[in-house]
DNA sequence: TATGAATGAGGCTTCATTCAT
DNA sequence: AATGAATGAAGCCTCATTCAT
């Protein structure tokens, strides 16, 4: 009885180890990335930074795309996760919550959404992740259509402007896209960082609220902050 | 007097069609950049492309990311181009169209200005083009302190949030990139862009305007979530 | 107990493997180096040699320099365990057995020799391996204040010729230079080459002696002529 | 009569003009290859150094080799006349102007001598200027010749050690050849270099006298300086 | 099972030489 | 006759991936 585990239990531990570890392959990717050049970030460099050896990262890895596109997969989820609980809220009666709830699981970390964009500009055409790519557009189009519902309540409610529904909520990834695009660039010297993601997070929350599009000139005090 | 060209004309003759020749070189790359993955627009690649060896680009240009940076300067400057007109005619009274000549200017060929994103990108850190980033930075700034000035008048006359002028800038900047980003993206099968462009645009025209910026102060991102 | 290594015992043994290769690396880099020009070495041309893969080459040495400055390091220590040899001797009594250790050392394998020279002439404003080439410098020098030592002695007993110590041991140095130089040069179809550098051995071994070294001050050699 | 130059006048003038340039063309290599790196001479800086276009070399040299043999063979016979002009004064009566002569003639200008003895050794195997390197020999071998008459005189009349006279000469040129090899090695930091010169001048003059092979005690005052 | 040495395709760059003008 | 733009072979180096231990 003593100092005996069943096999079953054996494995389980085994397996526990094995996807401990994956996960360490996988922070240790993100650090580098965050960290230094995405060009510059090898397998070996990973390996080391896991604290494991370079062969074994491949037992868990078919190829260093299947890294990459799986942290832009967690990614993508951890965003799902932040959403959901938003749109709980939105439907407890605060409308303008959702694309909050956007902007701010996207501008949580911003230097790890820019990696992503990088991410995906890299990879979309290689030829070994085609299924984790297709995953990863399907969760981004279930983001939209989680909103879609939402705002399309807005709509008929006369609080968003009438186009369709994706129009809404494309435009929010645009700004935020861009938000964090500009938080990185180099080419401006921006040193009140904090500040201009909040001005910006503000123009997200009542973009496209009515009466600014097209005639543009009918303001009216936004009803929900 | 007929048939005898001067040595100086030939002389004339000859830069031009080396000139003509570096121009080559620089759409024979943009046709590949834009066509293909960044990273496999090689230098040989863009020699075949433009009909000429691979030795011959060295001829023109020190550096593979001389040929880069150059398409980076040149989609910057006809930026600048084109804001200049732009801001005449806001001089003449139409205050909305500043912003809509900078999104105009961005998005008349968005698949150009992603890739001088994705270009800024890669050579933000390379070590052979420092002068020329430098003047890149320079020729973006010089539209934000062009814009800046139209944009205070705004403030000032009440119409814009009254916020650092480089705000609504920068803003503008960001809907901008990605709008752009947006436009191009694989993970959504986007099929109606122009009208969405549309929309972006004259959200982009209004965006900042006042009455839309409140209690902003209370949430700000932080860098590192 | 038998069949049974530890796992200490492996990492020895590849370790040893390892460094077997490396060794193997800088064998076939000399071999090469010594049969044809040296510019027609390339580093693909060591690999073939040591019977390894182009890629493996860079597993040992950084860049194709630190091969070579690998060479001149491993030939200067190698005098230099030569020299202390000589220096214990010269101690017990035999002052000749100074500059004859030193030339012997030299000359024991002229092309290997011939070799460090003109791999220091092309590596000298390497940037690359400056860390490499000051040890080298400094194991030089080491030289030199070793044979100072047993110089000056031999110059209070009236034996040398009295001027600065090290004049002694650089004309030394630079007999045996020329030596070398001499014994491979093609210009010259020497046939009775171990006769002929015996007599230049002798001579280096009294050179400088007292009595040869007259009324020098009036004529001095201008570096530009 | 006026203003028309015979046909045979033009072609002369036309030939001078061309010998002319061909000279600038040594010269400026010359120039550029003691002044840096051989290695990063490259054809073109010749030209652009000499003045003219890259095509206009080929003119003169069918290829980049040609110019440095020429170097290498202007420089041989410049020592092949000194030689003959010490020659002469060793037969009114001097014998040790001999060794005197050739010291001089290679230490006038070190940086020359060492540059031939490095383009030797990058030329010595080259397959397209075998008959140049053959006359480059030829030269060679015929100082050899020249000294080897006096030497055989000096030697019957006892002054210089009785070995085969070839090896007096090659003595001297390999101390020579160290000597400059010295005169400019970075590894020694040498300050005192001129009056080093002079003291290995000194050992080169009566190097090989009697009484320093093989006994190596039995010291004799040196007759002629 | 974990390892890391080995591999080699492929990228960038240089430069001697050619040749059309 | 002089030019210099064009050429492409050849060199160095990187790094994802494989595989024997």
């Amino acid at each position: 009885m003593v100092g005996k585990t069943s096999s079953t239990d054996r494995i389980r531990e085994k397996k526990k180890v094995f996807l401990a570890r994956e996960q360490k392959i996988v922070s240790a990717a993100l650090e580098l990335l965050i960290s230094e050049n995405i060009d510059r970030v090898t397998v070996s460099k990973i390996a080391s930074q896991a604290g494991i050896g370079k062969g074994t990262v491949y037992k868990h890895f078919l190829t260093k795309n299947e890294i990459l596109v799986r942290i832009m997969l967690d990614y993508e989820k951890s965003i799902a996760r932040r959403l959901a609980a938003g749109l709980e809220k939105a439907e407890a009666g605060d409308p303008g919550a959702v694309s909050k709830a956007y902007f701010e699981s996207r501008l949580a970390r911003p230097e790890l959404d820019r990696l992503v964009q990088k991410l995906e500009d890299r990879l979309i055409d290689a030829d070994d992740i085609g299924p984790q790519l297709a995953e990863f557009s399907r969760i981004r189009r279930s983001h939209e259509e989680a909103l879609g519902t939402v705002i399309s309540k807005l709509i008929s409610q006369g609080i968003l402007e009438d186009v369709p529904p994706h129009y809404h909520y494309l435009s929010c990834w645009a700004l935020a896209q861009g938000a964090v695009e500009l938080y990185f660039n180099k080419s401006w010297g921006i040193e009140d960082a904090s500040s201009l993601m909040g001005f910006i997070t503000s123009i997200g929350v009542t973009m496209g609220n009515r009466g600014q599009y097209h005639q543009a000139g009918d303001k009216k005090p936004k009803s929900a902050g």
